[in-house]
DNA sequence: GGCAGAAATTAGTTATACCTAATATTATGA
DNA sequence: TCATAATATTAGGTATAACTAATTTCTGCC
């Protein structure tokens, strides 16, 4: 992906090409969707340290990157030197819309193909940066324009708006609080199939019993008052939950 | 996409990847498709010149890439300085396999999706190099396992076998035989949405009445003997059918 | 057989995006 | 306050895949 520099004679794959702006590479993708992440709602500056860790790359590497964002036009962050990074507008915009491909695709592969919840992420992770707005728009039709992924995470609308919803881990929710679960992090396959087999999923009701100390594990019943499992620490750190009237 | 060369200890995302083979770039697979195409079915070696001129870049970045196929390990290609390229069995595969991912993605954007059939193409030329082997699986099971794309093409078996359909072009029809169209080139969003207006796509029955001469137009009947259309030279050419009986 | 022009290759450059190693800045705590 | 540890930046390098310009090889024709 080296073309488009000097190149503005011939574009190298034949056809007109309809999208007018000039995309960004899957990594600037990435950096932006990292800084949102890590940046959090209240969208506070980030470390390169950070970000790198996320990325799983250097922060030589990330420097780098955050200069060209920085010197990109119009700018797609707020740099300062030793200072760590903030989106700027355009880069808020591109992160969220890579987010809504996210999980719009993460939601087409498991309503309308069958993928299993613990197998959207990682392709979607790919193709979220591939896909045209009018792929967008189609499966967004197609499925009748969800609200949200197969995890209970928000499908950001195409302005961008994205819900914030009142939520809490497991791990935060007080012993005998019932509470419903909102979503489940994507991250790990093995531990959505292991919370699928334990029939925790978004809208699942669950009251957290008992947690033994050191670390857990937790008691946790789930629905009214039918079964009753065991989750370790990390798995009620991956669950989110908000408190049932 | 600058990883996976000398950087064997951490790949850049997280997660398990399952494909166990490394995948080969956007660049080289469009250069096996490019010889693919050009080297026709009689698999003749092709010239750098005529892949330059196919994908639109310059013969010293063919001659570049060329070497680079030719010392892969496998080969992707057999390759002799200034006499061409032919395909070598891993490249054939992988050409094929991105041609049976390129129809399918086609036939789904156009069956499930809604998409017209002139827009297709251009969407399918991207994503085509992105999807995984669940992807092509689900899409084609979803589908029933189509054998023909919306332009007619022959969609290739998951072996990469695909079925030589006796052809030829509107323009090399002998005048008042009966033929039914085939297939129809889907490079041309234009061509498409003309042809689609004049009733013409594959599974239509026509015969040429009569070509001009100077580079026609061709007067054309379609259906049994109900309307006559005028075709121009690249329009003749770019319709493929075969003689009815 | 030799020569001109076409075709291909080599050499050197650019841009993206990663890396390691060296250096600089900032933050902390004695 | 100031030395040291944590962070970040700079400098220099690699790989991919384009480019232009210079050079070489091949081919067809006389
Ligand atoms: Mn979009
Ligand atoms: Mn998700
Ligand atoms: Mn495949
Ligand atoms: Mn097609």
């Amino acid at each position: 992906m080296a073309r488009e520099a000097k190149n503005s004679g011939s574009p190298r794959k034949a056809g007109p090409v309809s999208r007018p702006a000039a995309h960004s590479s899957e990594a600037v993708d990435d950096y932006l969707k990292a800084i949102f992440w890590l940046s959090g709602p209240e969208e506070r500056r980030v470390a390169s340290n950070e970000i790198a860790a996320y990325l799983r790359i250097t922060t030589a590497s990330v420097t780098n990157m955050l200069q060209k964002l920085a010197a990109a036009r119009p700018p797609l962050v707020s740099y300062q030197k030793h200072h760590g990074v903030q989106l700027a507008d355009p880069g808020k915009l591109r992160a969220r819309e890579i987010v809504r491909h996210h999980r719009l695709v993460e939601t087409f592969l498991h309503d309308v193909l069958g993928y299993a919840w613990d197998e959207v992420h990682q392709e979607a992770e790919r193709l979220e940066h591939f896909i045209s707005e009018k792929f967008e728009e189609r499966i967004a039709a197609k499925m009748g324009n969800p609200q949200f992924d197969p995890h209970g995470h928000a499908i950001p609308a195409l302005d961008g708006s994205m819900p914030q919803v009142e939520q809490m881990t497991v791990h935060q929710l007080p012993v005998r609080q019932r509470a419903r679960v909102v979503s489940v992090s994507d991250k790990d396959p093995e531990m959505l199939r292991y919370l699928a087999a334990q029939g925790i999923g978004p809208g699942t009701l669950l009251t957290v019993m008992e947690y033994l100390p050191f670390a857990g594990p937790y008691r946790v019943r789930i629905g009214r008052n039918k079964s009753e499992v065991l989750l370790s620490l990390p798995l009620t750190q991956a669950v989110y939950v908000a408190p049932a009237e």
